[in-house]
DNA sequence: AGCACGCCGACT
DNA sequence: GTCGGCGTGCTC
């Protein structure tokens, strides 16, 4: 008696064997089991999908048989392979591709015997559970969005303030989810790994009193080892609380019942390569699907309705999105403004917006606002200079002839670094000493047009050199960003300096916005935001006011402090709305006005995007494919295709990168479903056009469904 | 995507 | 004579 069985493996994206393939097995084997199976001459690991009748189509004496089982291991569990199925099929990517890539790494390697000893080195669970831990008192606003949160039977979205507490409501949130239920699982989502290493131990001190093991990290930054060991915690149900980034929204859970999602606008959600989902849409999805399993479980619909998995997303600046699904009651506003321990209608910091046409030419910052970093220098404060652009200059250039440090591979300039004497691509690495005059005519005055945090930081502590710190010791100058922390740990030592009050004033790209707690930094400026006003990116307005808000909330999160805190914007566009909405703390006032534009515009949310893109040696190849692709969807009449609209192929804004030229062409509706169904229509017609032997060079194509920018 | 096979140039 | 370059094609 032998067995046919439907299997998922890593097929590649695009090609004839996107599906399941057909596999005979000798025992009977049931969906979600792992498997290893023979795939051309090698041997992969496979998820069962589904237990069929006969080999359907397939010549039976084609299909192969079943290797090994993957003992030990508990099936995935159906809404699991749902969740797999529903996110190959919106964001138009393989079920191997979209089900193998949530599997840890290592799980592919090893085979069945290597695993089964891995799997008895059991963790250390000794079942002891601890005394209650302590929790601080929570505010009044902490106290009412728990409440509203627990009453409602949607999605909320925390909007809270930075220093308002919402870290405290995640954990009573996810507390109470796992007091109720003692299979109960959390998923708590984090933007970056370096965010982790806090949250995580405030998550392990909080629930301690569960026992070892119970608090698991999952992200790319684990080693192969600990990441299959945190994987088969979360799918064993031995971790309560998983702590990730974004593709830990695709772990097994099977006892899931509540995702958080923190600082769910940012756009480190949205995966860029490959399977390019939301982790923060997914996590939507995913509680809903498991919501429904549970109400089924539960028999009669409303009899056990308390059974569900809810989900949490917290933000000070949310995405469009999320703020619209308020609007439209698809979610549940909470709301917490004010700053744990801070005064009635104290909106922290400060904001001081500098009319830069109002300075001397070419300052790069400001007279007040070196005066207001002079005082701050004399009280013993920190301030934080924060100018998004890393290097010395972002051109090196010859005034004589012309010439420019254009980067030879790609359509950018490299970045003068002063430090190792440098011209460095920051987008495909190619980098080289500065050459000893100009290569173009020999004139030996090259000068850096631009600047960045090398060289702002070289002005700073030239400006202050002067001042003395209350203990009469000179100044000290301190530098973040990607180059003065490449080294493991050199991040954490950084900050450590600064807590210890030894940096008087830190100069940093954005790196230095997310989630520190600088307790004695009064003084926040950017220096030079003109540059998202303006741009063609739709979001760039989005961005550039949860940015700045980041940034500002860095200023003063003692409260204490909140009240004399400044938040400095120097600018030539003062009266920009942005920075009006800004200055008074109006998220809300800026919000309205984004999401009328976007609604006139037929931008997302409200309408739908996808991009279809093409890499090629060549711009006009890439074009022309996608140009034959959009002919032959209209050749083609697919399904949907009435409904959506197609733009003319562009060159992506950064047209050449690492010599491949990138082009893109713009799919919008204002239907979802029809978007979908053209999308999913096209895939096949597209397969068969990379065939034609003019596409052959063609390096890749790929649909970015719900893109981030345009 | 891997991993073959296959058909042309410089080495022991 | 072979080692190896990466073009082409297949995987139940």
């Amino acid at each position: 008696m032998s067995f046919w069985l439907d299997i998922v493996v890593a097929t590649p994206a695009h090609s004839s064997v996107a599906g399941p393939l057909t596999y005979e097995s000798e025992s009977a084997l049931s969906p979600g089991q792992l498997v290893r199976v023979p795939l051309g001459r090698r041997e992969v690991l496979g998820v069962v999908w589904a237990v069929r009748a006969d080999a359907g189509t397939l010549a039976q004496d084609k299909a192969k048989t079943v290797r090994g089982v993957l003992e030990g291991i508990a099936e995935l569990s159906a809404s699991w392979r749902a969740l797999i199925g529903f996110a190959a099929g919106y964001y138009q990517r393989s079920l191997g591709e979209v089900a193998l890539a949530a599997l840890p790494p290592q799980l592919r390697e090893l085979d069945t015997l290597q695993l089964a000893r891995r799997l008895k080195r059991k963790s250390g669970d000794d079942g002891q559970t601890g005394p209650a831990p302590e929790r601080p008192m929570l505010s009044q606003e902490q106290e009412a969005a728990l409440q509203g949160f627990a009453g409602a039977d949607k999605p909320a979205l925390l909007f809270g303030a930075t220093g308002s507490g919402k870290t405290e409501v995640y954990l009573r949130a996810a507390e109470e989810v796992l007091q109720a239920d003692a299979q109960a699982q959390v998923l708590v989502m984090v933007p970056e790994i370096n965010l982790t290493p806090q949250l995580q131990q405030r998550l392990q001190d909080r629930f301690a009193h569960l026992g070892a093991g119970r608090v698991v990290a999952l992200h790319s930054g684990l080693s192969p080892a600990q990441r299959l060991k945190s994987w088969l915690a979360a799918h064993s149900g031995q971790a309560r609380v998983v702590l990730g980034t974004r593709m830990a929204v695709l772990a097994s859970l099977p006892g899931l019942r509540l995702i958080v999602v923190d600082e769910e606008h940012d756009p480190s959600y949205k995966q860029q390569e490959g399977a390019r989902y939301s982790a923060r849409d997914l996590a939507i999805y995913r509680a809903r699907l498991e919501s429904q399993r549970l109400a089924a479980q539960a028999g009669a619909p409303g009899a056990a309705g308390e059974r569900s998995c809810r989900v949490l997303l917290g933000s000070a600046t949310p995405s469009m999105e999320s703020w619209q699904a308020c609007l439209s009651g698809r979610y549940l506003r909470l709301d917490m403004r004010r700053r744990i321990g801070a005064a009635a209608g104290d909106s922290g910091p400060e904001v001081k917006l500098v009319d830069m046409g109002q300075q001397p030419r070419g300052a790069v910052l400001a007279p007040p606002l070196l005066q207001a970093m002079a005082e701050r220098v004399g009280r013993g404060e920190q301030s934080l200079i924060f100018l998004n652009r890393r290097g010395y200059a972002p051109v090196l250039a010859c005034h004589d002839c012309g010439w420019k440090s254009q980067c030879p591979h790609c359509s950018a300039h490299r970045v003068f670094h002063k430090l190792d004497r440098s011209l460095r691509c920051h987008h495909c690495g190619y980098a080289d000493p500065v050459p000893r005059g100009c290569p173009d005519c020999g004139n030996v005055d090259l000068a850096p047009v631009g600047r960045g945090t090398e060289k702002l930081e070289e002005h700073v502590q030239l400006l202050l050199s002067d001042l003395r710190r209350p203990d009469g010791s000179p100044l000290k100058v301190g530098r973040i960003d990607a180059d003065s922390t490449r080294g493991k740990g050199e991040l954490q030592a950084q900050l450590d300096q600064v807590h210890e009050g030894q940096v008087d004033v830190l100069v940093g790209t954005q790196m230095i916005t997310k989630g520190h707690d600088f307790r004695n930094i009064t003084l926040v400026a950017a220096v030079n935001p003109d540059g998202s006003l303006f741009s063609s990116d739709f979001r760039a307005p989005e961005r550039l006011f949860a940015l700045l808000m980041q940034a500002a909330g860095r200023a003063g999160r003692k409260a204490e402090q909140g009240s004399r805190s400044q938040m400095w914007v120097q600018t030539f566009h003062p009266r920009h709305p942005l920075f009006a909405a800004l200055q008074r703390g109006d998220y809300p006032g800026f919000a309205d006005t984004e999401l009328q534009e976007r609604q006139a515009a037929g931008l997302p949310p409200f309408g739908h995007i996808a991009l279809l893109r093409a890499d090629a040696r060549s711009q006009e190849l890439a074009q022309d494919f996608l140009r034959a692709a959009a002919q032959a969807a209209l050749e083609a009449g697919l399904p949907g295709g009435e409904r959506v609209s197609l733009y003319p192929a562009v060159p992506l804004t950064l047209q050449r990168v690492a010599d491949v030229e990138r082009a893109q062409m713009l799919l919008e509706s204002t239907s979802r479903p029809a978007l979908q169904q053209f999308m999913a229509a096209w895939q096949p017609v597209l397969t068969e056009l990379r065939r034609q032997s003019a596409f052959k060079p063609l390096i890749r194509w790929a649909l970015d469904v719900d893109p981030l920018s345009i």
